[in-house]
DNA sequence: ACATAATAGTTATCATGATAACTATTTAAG
DNA sequence: CTTAAATAGTTATCATGATAACTATTATGT
């Protein structure tokens, strides 16, 4: 997260970025203006995740899982290489998906190592339910940004 | 954090938004693609810091402290009025810094419920070290995305 | 075929975000 | 001037990110 309110001018950048002799001042500038934007908007969107007892990462593994064009169902490796995070965090956030009947586990026959997952009725329906609103705050936040 | 790696595409983020009747697909699009690219130079930004027993917020305490004009100090309250974080995130990380030596407290004789906050000697070195490396780490990043 | 690698999932531990609720002090209202 | 409200800081508790290290199973390379 980047929590800065008031971002340094672009003339303050430019003057650090002249003592440090690194970059370039308008490049640095747009990047504050972005990490505190995004870091906005994920705060905003993870407050509305978490009002259904969801996260940002528990939505996104039930839409990777939704959004597989022929089969039905994931293991957690297949998950954890679409989503950028490590294996624990997703393990766990899986777990919390299975405890509260979003996922359900299916037997692997070709790997006892493994299982897949797949959405319950239960989860379909809350990503259904869920969406509209997602993409509202997302809407609603992207207007306000000009 | 948003960690999803590949992006819906246009057509799907517009399937989606026609299927809801909510917003539109080209700014959900931007939104997604602004979430991921700052997610991911906070990440790394994170890595930078940490390899310097600090983090992003740390930083953010020493940056607002250090670039008030005439005063060499602030106050906790006054540090999160500049600072998007609560109250007790705020006061964990000035603890710390604090036990790491880069911040000093100072006796408030205006108000004896709070205290003043500066820079050490070696907090000020420490900046000074650190911000090269960090515009670096960003305008890498940014050239990277084109 | 068998030792070694790699892979799937899990557990333990830590850092850092949040809110709720608390003490102490200062400010404001009647 | 005294009670109530606001403010400064802190503590407790929880959620969610990370890495390191583990077990079990599968794949690989002589």
């Amino acid at each position: 997260m980047f929590f800065l309110k008031e971002l340094p001018t672009d003339s303050m950048v430019e003057e650090y970025v002249s003592k440090t002799g690194v970059g370039n001042s308008g490049t640095i500038s747009e990047a504050l203006s972005m990490m505190r934007e995004a870091s906005q908007l994920i705060r905003l969107v993870d407050a509305y995740f978490s009002s259904h007892n969801l996260s940002q990462l528990k939505f996104l593994i039930l839409v990777v899982i939704d959004r597989e064009p022929d089969i039905e169902s994931l293991r957690q490796s297949e998950i954890n290489r679409r989503l950028d995070v490590s294996k624990p965090v997703l393990n766990r956030s899986v777990s919390s998906l299975l405890e509260t009947g979003l996922l359900k586990r299916i037997e692997d026959k070709e790997d006892y190592r493994a299982h897949k997952l797949a959405l319950t009725e239960k989860g379909k329906s809350t990503l259904k339910m869920i969406m509209p609103e997602y993409f509202k705050v997302i809407s609603k936040f992207m207007n306000k940004q000009i």
